[in-house]
DNA sequence: ACGCTGATGAAG
DNA sequence: TTCATCAGCGTT
C-alpha cells in the first residue's frame, strides 16, 4: 500500500531528494476533494552558499521554515502574486529545499463519503482511483499554476507533510530509472551567476 | 518583450 | 521609511 513520505525520506541530500520526488504522488486535500499529480519537475536550492537559494540572504523572517526540520513545506509568495511550494531538505540548521515546479496525470478526484480524516484510509482509497483514473492526460506545468491549481498558499507555509492530512506526498508505485532523469540549469534564477549554470533542475522526459 | 503585483531585504 | 528586486505567468 502507498504510504505518506516519512522524514527520513527528506532528510537527506537535497539532490537525491529531488531525483527522488519524481514521480511520487503530491496530493492536496482541499474542500471535499483530492486534487494530486505526479511530480515530474523539480529544483534543488542548497544552503547559503548557492546564490540562486532564498537562504544566501541568510537567515531571515521568510527563509526560517528552511533552517528547519525536513519534510515542511516552504512556500513564498514570488512577483507579488503566485505562490511555490517547496520540500524542506537535509538536516536543521542546514536552508535547502526542492522546488515543485510541474505534475503531470493531474487530477481532481471526489474525497472519500465516508472518510474519517485518517489518511491511511484517503491513501489506499485514493491510489485506487488514481489507477483508475487516466494517467497522462493533464498537466501542470510551472510551480505558480501548480500552486494556483492546488490551492496552496503561505497559510501551507512550514506544513509538516509527513503528518499532513492536508498536503502530503505518498510512493505511488511509479518507477523511474536515473537514467531517464534530464538536468537542465534552473529557471528564473539569472541573477545567481554562477550557479545559474548549474544543472540542478531535475525532469522527466515527455511521455511516447 | 512587457506589465502585473506585493512581499522582501537592503539602504537610509 | 523608501527603494529595487523578484525561484511566474499571460498577453503583446
Amino acid at each position: 500500500m502507498a504510504k505518506q513520505l516519512k522524514r527520513a525520506f527528506f532528510a537527506r541530500d537535497t539532490h537525491i531528494v529531488a531525483k527522488e520526488l519524481l514521480g511520487k504522488l503530491l496530493v492536496r486535500r482541499w474542500r471535499g476533494n483530492f486534487l494530486a499529480g505526479r511530480v515530474n519537475e523539480v529544483e534543488s536550492y542548497v544552503g547559503e552558499n548557492d546564490l540562486a537559494c532564498h537562504a544566501a540572504k541568510g537567515r531571515t523572517k521568510r527563509t526560517e521554515v528552511m533552517f528547519g526540520e525536513a519534510g515542511h513545506a516552504y512556500v513564498y509568495l514570488v512577483y507579488g502574486m503566485y505562490c511555490c511550494l517547496n520540500v524542506v531538505t537535509q538536516e536543521p540548521g542546514f536552508p535547502a529545499a526542492v522546488l515543485v515546479r510541474g505534475l503531470m496525470s493531474w487530477n481532481v478526484l471526489p474525497a472519500i463519503a465516508n472518510e474519517s480524516g485518517d489518511n491511511s484510509i484517503s491513501f489506499s482509497a485514493f491510489t485506487q482511483k488514481m489507477g483508475e483514473a487516466n494517467v497522462g492526460q493533464t498537466a501542470l506545468n510551472g510551480p505558480g499554476k501548480l500552486c494556483r491549481a492546488m490551492h496552496i498558499s503561505k497559510a501551507q507555509n512550514g506544513e509538516d507533510l509527513t503528518i499532513s492530512n492536508k498536503l502530503w506526498l505518498i510512493d505511488g508505485g511509479y518507477g523511474v530509472g536515473r537514467d531517464r532523469i534530464l538536468a537542465t540549469p534552473r529557471i528564473g534564477v539569472e541573477y545567481a551567476g554562477k550557479d545559474a549554470l548549474l544543472p540542478w533542475r531535475y525532469l522527466l522526459p515527455p511521455r511516447s
